[in-house]
DNA sequence: TCAAGTTATCGACTGGTAGACGAAAACCAA
DNA sequence: TTGGTTTTCGTCTACCAGTCGATAACTTGA
């Protein structure tokens, strides 16, 4: 039979957070030094650990409101829980790690500890906050394919240039213009404000700008290869 | 600040198991009878407390042996970790859901506590494993469309018939026998043993026998719309 | 004012894939 | 031999994404 008395205190419990955001073309990720051991003046991901009474993702948004405002998360999901034993060097210490997503047009200043560092090229860092970093990516990346997630990227209005420099970013290749605006407007997930951006200075046609329709993500999460007969 | 001393012992952690399979035509999922207060009598889904030193699949594992032999379970993923401070009436838990598969052709036999039930007509059940067994049932329906996870339900060798009945009960909806073999061979997930298996009583053509390429399930696990130009 | 350059948008072509359907194959039983 | 059953295969069609080139709408500079 299984022990019932634990000898040692139950695992203690932390929420993780992948905050990713597109910023000069790159995927970034924030990430803030530790001030203290193990692993003191590595990189980590935010976040803490959870107290009694919180749920996760409440933990989560009360430990990230120190780094960034939360007003700002345009999207927050759970990614994974990790349980090996000695992912901490030191303690029992169980995390779930989240992943976050921040807008373009919003640049919520951050403490002088935090900073917004590269995806595709991560520093040193502690724990298996890398592992979680790019898992974090990995599930973005999915996602932007057959879900309307990218909203949580954009800003509310954007031409489709604009988008596509986004999209290549967080996938890591290029996307065709012409394929984006209509794989995007046919799925009815984007649609035309009716309004146009003036070009720049070396000219071109003025783009019109677009918006992400207000459908609701949990209706546009999934997706079907083996389609049931008839729905057409 | 966040108080760093905790008034109350930490939330203690549990792994939770929604294991699939199909049988006569129907997904099911195994469940138990609680023997013990809260939800006495009620179905419940297994698994059981994290002990210290465990990784959750391990803990999971070990909590099944109980129920099922656990070298039966073809597949075993982690689904979602749920915090909530009232989905337990009397004390603080944290629960860690799995999703595992049965093959259709082992029939593990069960303790006299545990039963497989229908999962499209669950009977009353304790906590949110309600909510837990269905969110199975989803992850197993979006994955069998652009994964080859169905391997982890289907017997070592069968025909696309057999194959058909099995993918028709997991999603809930027909599927067509042509495209099933068309498409699950075109990707390479499938491919011909060469035997045939003699028709029934009724008579009817042979079948030929397929089996599951020996793909890794990894590999398989993507899927993009928007894919990346020149890889073709 | 006009030509050249730039950027955005659109239409047309192509290839690939899935759903539907019916024909053909391979068996049984009466 | 005929009719029924099950499986398998080919074909037709629709849809969708990738590519490419034409066109639109603007700029600057001569």
């Amino acid at each position: 039979m299984t022990p019932k008395s634990t000898t040692e205190a139950d695992a203690a419990h932390e929420a993780l957070a992948v905050v990713l955001r597109v910023r000069d073309g790159v995927l970034q990720v924030l990430l803030w030094e530790r001030a203290r051991r193990p692993f003191l003046g590595a990189w980590a991901l935010p976040g803490g650990r959870l107290e009694p009474g919180e749920t996760l993702e409440r933990s989560l948004r009360r430990h990230l409101a120190a780094k960034v405002d939360v007003r700002d998360l345009a999207h927050l999901e759970q990614l994974e829980t990790r349980s090996d034993p000695r992912r901490h060097p030191a303690r029992r210490m169980i995390a779930t790690a989240y992943l976050g997503l921040v807008p373009a047009h919003v640049d919520p200043s951050v403490p002088g500890d935090t900073a917004w560092q590269p995806v595709d090229d991560l520093p040193a860092m502690a724990f298996d906050h890398r592992d979680i970093a790019l898992a974090g990516r990995e599930r973005l990346r999915a996602k932007l394919s057959y879900t309307n997630i990218g909203f949580a990227l954009a800003p509310p209005s954007f031409t489709i240039s604009e988008l596509r420099a986004l999209y290549r970013a967080a996938l890591g290749h290029d996307v065709s213009a012409t394929n984006l605006q209509r794989v995007l407007l046919r799925r009815r997930l984007l649609e035309p404000t009716g309004e146009t951006r003036p070009p720049g200075r070396a000219g071109g046609r003025p783009a019109a700008v677009f918006r992400f329709a207000a459908t609701d993500l949990a209706v546009t999460d999934q997706f079907a290869v083996l389609r049931p007969p008839d729905v057409r």
